[in-house]
DNA sequence: CACCTTTGTGTAACCGGTTACAGATAATTT
DNA sequence: AAATTATCTGTAACCGGTTACACAAAGGTG
């Protein structure tokens, strides 16, 4: 590998100037430039990121933090990240966190070892002293925190339409699905789905779960209908559940969505390809990573007046595991 | 950020005594590492890693590229990388090519330039120079090649296995989905199951389709049954066009598996929750993940006698988008 | 006891960039 | 024409680790 010095000793001038020329600050003659230029050709140069990273004290990396990327939500969002965090010339540090407070710390660690410019993380210890004591940018995602921005999308207000959508279609007798009890965003939106339940005339059920993981989700299905056979109406806590849960009740014979109805939660790629087609509360993930990595390097480049959280919309997907409701009602 | 510097001043001795507790070699007192440890310690210091990359001209960062964590196969494969790699001390640098050579050029560029210790490629241009003139340990993930060690399934058997599978199940007129043309383990599998359709004694087509993307699928699938209304068995080219179609075949009331069936490939998380749930061709791939990490750490510790390919096997999934054999056949 | 080996520690060069500072020349202003 | 400013370039310090080398003291050997 060419060094600067390499390139400076081609082109007859000092690395002071090479350095000039590539980050084009400073001054420098034409004439000098195209020499230089033709030395980087010549030597097929590329500077070292970790020698500037180095001085700087500051890489282009961002570290980004994921409970897990098996869980069909985070690759959208992780892409999302990646697409914009790219077209900024940054790179991507990644991690699994498993929501292991352990790994988490570790993987923070790593990053400030990087010197990452700024951080993303899907956690559920927002507050803890692993964030609160950073002085480099972090933005939080699917999670709200008061000691940095976050990018979320309202999970009180999906549980909400989530539990508004099956009772308006009719549901007497729904089974709520609790998803693990510390991931923040599957607690708002249980609450919020309990919330109008509550209200509602209608009778239902909690069932409460422990993880999304795929391996799971059946045994909760199985659960969910030795439990409660005769309801008409789950709500899911997330797409890949809902998806075990419609494959559990066509298993059964249960008639989609005329004995029950169905609605999940996050619109994963796969909802729209189950069959019925799954009616789910759409989380853009994809535009979260989005508007976070936006935000993020908002931060980076020490722009004033950032907000402080993006809320997205959760918006009903109306598909074929809830009935259409009544036009005359 | 506390640096060496102040950790030696603390402790009353020189940054190399420091440098050598924290990297327990060379000689130090037993009572000068007590105190090294305290200010350490007490510090709460924490190395730089850049400045020990730039030193050791190697990071301990691993580069990934992937075609696209958004393909449901991938987090999979991303999963067993990280695993394994995070066990021995590495950290991974994530990037999507989307099978473009000019992303995936600036992306070895950039792991070169952050000084990775390996590379970790799912390209279709193994063969390209952006790979033969490395000098860092570099494996293929799900590709083949002469250049460098590569981990894979044998598509052509897998392939095949598909083909025989149906075959054997009695379709007669069976559809053959061919994937998209650039990528090899595609064509792969599509060549391992032609040459079984052609030794059969069946009625054949072949749909030709240009991307895995979740949108295009359900395109795909309309297509498949616009152009072969009468096919009774359809070998699709990985699990979310196969799905595409099941739920396209239901939505048009075809009986699965009696007037239809269904391979796919891949097994993907979601294949075993589809109803019916599908029969496919399983790629273990989070085993190939934690393999070609656990061989690109030999290489990197310069192990001898690496292998040059590990070949994983592929298996058939028999679920219920395929029909039984009979017993007594 | 002279000699050699082992142990313990410090000094300073080095990795490959960036940039503060200085000095020289050219262009502009007054 | 003198003063000022803009342009161009080089020297060397710096970022924060690692390690070659030197040196001193302690321990072991014949």
């Amino acid at each position: 590998m060419a060094t600067i010095r390499d390139v400076a000793e081609q082109a007859g001038v000092s690395v002071a100037t090479v350095s000039r020329v590539l980050n084009d600050n400073g001054y420098v003659g034409a004439e000098t430039r195209k020499r230089v230029m033709a030395a980087i050709e010549g030597l097929n140069y590329s500077p070292n990121e970790v020698a500037r990273s180095l001085y700087k004290r500051e890489s282009r990396l961002i570290g980004l933090l994921l409970p897990d990327i098996t869980n069909p939500f985070f690759p959208q969002l992780a892409r999302g990240i990646e697409d914009e965090v790219h077209r900024a010339g940054f790179r991507l540090l990644l991690g699994n966190s498993d929501e292991e407070a352990s790994k988490e710390l570790e993987y923070i660690q790593t990053f400030l070892q990087n010197q990452v410019v700024g951080i993303m993380s899907a956690t559920n210890n927002t507050d803890s002293e692993n964030y609160t004591n950073l002085d480099l940018p972090v933005v939080f995602l699917d999670r709200v925190s008061k000691q940095h921005p976050s990018v979320y999308a309202d999970g009180i207000e999906g549980g909400r339409l989530a539990a508004r959508t099956l009772v308006e279609r009719g549901s007497k007798r729904i089974t709520l699905i609790k998803g693990p009890g510390h991931i923040q965003p599957a607690m708002d939106r249980f609450q919020g789905a309990l919330a109008v339940l509550s209200e509602a005339e209608v009778d239902f059920s909690v069932l409460s779960t422990s993880s999304y993981a795929f391996d799971d989700a059946r045994t909760w299905a199985e659960e969910l209908f030795a439990k409660y056979p005769d309801t008409d109406g789950v709500i899911a806590s997330n797409d890949i559940v809902a998806i075990a849960i419609l494959h559990e009740a066509l298993r059964l014979g249960r008639r989609i969505p005329d004995d029950l109805q169905l609605i999940g939660y996050d619109d994963i790629p796969f909802s729209s390809l189950s069959y019925p087609s799954l009616s789910t509360i759409r989380q853009p993930a994809y535009e979260m990573g989005k508007e976070a990595a936006k935000l993020l390097i908002r931060m980076i480049q020490k722009e004033k007046e950032v907000e402080q959280t993006i809320q997205l919309p959760v918006t009903l997907i109306e598909r074929n595991t809830t009935r259409k409701v009544d036009p005359n009602a």
